[in-house]
DNA sequence: CGACCGATTGACT
DNA sequence: GTCAATCGGTCGG
């Protein structure tokens, strides 16, 4: 499938939010390929959006996301999470697209061993049901922070096209300032969007 | 420097 | 429902 090109993140993350849902994530590590399809995601607003990294401006821990849109904004949280972000927008406007669910396609078994499930059960909405149990189940840390979502080790490819009408919209998750904000996206009635 | 808290998760009452 | 884990960023003194 076809690559998604530099101009589909260098838009407001707002919109790029809404289009990602229905996208593929592949993550290729080793002879290892893991896929999924991208059912919930966030938008951070950078310099406007009190909860963003952003919001304070640039700083060595949230320099990926000032970059142009299309690279891959990685943080730690709670001293032993990572979270995976797309970075959008042009350069120096610290915005991006928190990455919250997949539904998993490829590489299940391996996701099964990164997040310590028996390999024997069926494939359940738990292995990547949120951002930080995605990332564990793609194997994504630190050290994939700041990766172009152009190469070949972490990208996103078009999916089967998605009706509007099978999205919803709500607050974000997690976060004390900013609460009124409805800029979380999710295919309604997947079971693999987090919170239930 | 110390205190507080976070774009979370999982274990436990 | 509550809460600990665990550490880097941020802010106040």
């Amino acid at each position: 499938m076809k690559k998604l090109p530099r101009s589909f993140y260098t838009r407001s993350p707002l919109l790029v939010a809404q289009d990602l849902l229905g996208k593929i994530l592949v993550r290729k590590i080793g002879k290892h390929v893991f896929s999924g399809k991208i059912v919930e995601v966030e938008a951070y607003r950078g310099e406007l959006d009190p909860a963003s990294h952003a919001y304070r401006g640039k700083t060595k821990r949230n320099e990926v996301m000032f970059r142009e849109g299309g690279f891959l904004y990685v943080y730690f949280t709670y001293g032993m999470h990572f979270c995976a972000n797309v970075v959008t927008g042009k350069a120096n406007k610290g915005e991006a697209v928190l990455i919250r669910a997949l539904e998993p396609i490829e590489g299940i078994e391996d996701m099964k061993r990164n997040r310590n499930m028996p390999p024997d059960k069926e494939p359940m909405y738990s292995l990547t049901n949120g951002p930080a149990k995605l990332c564990q189940a793609l194997d994504i840390d630190g050290g994939n922070n700041g990766t172009d979502l152009l190469g070949e080790e972490i990208f996103l490819t078009e999916g089967k096209s998605l009706l509007k009408s099978a999205t919803g919209t709500s607050t974000r998750v997690g976060i004390s300032r900013g609460k009124e904000k409805k800029w979380r996206f999710f295919i309604k009635g997947n079971a693999w969007v987090s919170k239930k």
